[in-house]
DNA sequence: CGTGCATGGTTTCATGTGCAACTATTAGTT
DNA sequence: AACTAATAGTTGCACATGAAACCATGCACG
């Protein structure tokens, strides 16, 4: 990309993080629907779920990273999950300033009935897409990140 | 896509609301730091002047509806925006309940100074993109968008 | 060992946001 | 014309969030 027509006017339909803002809202908002309605889960919650369902055994500054949220949101999203009884804490013995988070048995069948709804609904998301221009989205998606990546 | 493998498991790299949520925040983060250091300017107050320098007068409610933005957050800003005096409204002559709201000369000037860094920095953005790519990029974020959308 | 520094996680506090109630104006129906 | 419904925008309130202060634990270096 080297269009340098950097006059003052642009056009908000094609400026990208505009376009992307509202895509990401929009999915976001539909996604939620999903786990709201029927699970009383909020952003936060759904997020911890999702990647302690994804990778077994985490620590809350994993999930930090993992998500890009706040520690401190994902602190209080894991005080009301454990409330509920979806998940368990307890010290690492490697570590007593880390804690090892874990699904209960509530929390994985949750997540047992939650995420297959979840997945035919991206079905039909990027239905629009033939699989290969998916690939290549992700693709292109990877490639605009990685500059913006701070760490790692 | 038809990628019917619906199992308990998923991967979140490959999650297509995931990745984009995170770049959207990534993107959004970066463009903050653009307005917010330099111009003191919050996230909704940088949308509505967006809008008013690329449509020239519109209403709140136009405004609430291309950004996405709830109307009490466009009614907040455009108080903070009025208060520094970048930007005026006045009641319709042709009803009375709509307010049309344009940029004052300093509202221009100050968006003929920003939307050129803004310019070059999407420039940089999207530089690890081939143009055709990018115009793919964006046909295929507006396929996806279509079935979602709400109104229109 | 022990004193200081770093780190994971919690809590406090100030702020921004969304929802819902409200005001003012206009449109519709009879 | 009058009464009702709808619409644009504002405000009150309750809640979620991020920054920073805080606490507890572990590490490094003398």
């Amino acid at each position: 990309m080297t269009d340098e027509n950097l006059s003052t006017e642009f056009d908000l339909e094609h400026f990208l993080p505009y376009r992307l803002d509202r895509l990401a809202d929009r999915v976001s908002e539909a996604l939620a629907q999903l786990y709201e309605a029927h699970y009383d889960l909020n952003v936060a919650q759904w997020r911890v779920l999702a990647w302690l369902h994804h990778r077994h055994e985490l620590t809350a500054k994993q999930i930090c990273a993992a998500t890009r949220m706040d520690k401190a949101r994902v602190s209080r999203a894991i005080q009301v999950l454990e409330g509920r009884g979806l998940m368990v804490r307890r010290p690492s013995p490697r570590d007593q300033r880390w804690q090892d988070l874990r699904l209960t048995e509530a929390g994985q069948a949750l997540m047992v009935e939650l995420v297959p709804q979840v997945r035919a609904w991206e079905a039909e998301l990027v239905a629009p897409l033939a699989t290969e221009e998916y690939h290549r989205l992700l693709d292109m998606m990877e490639r605009l990140e990685r500059p913006l990546r701070d760490d790692e």
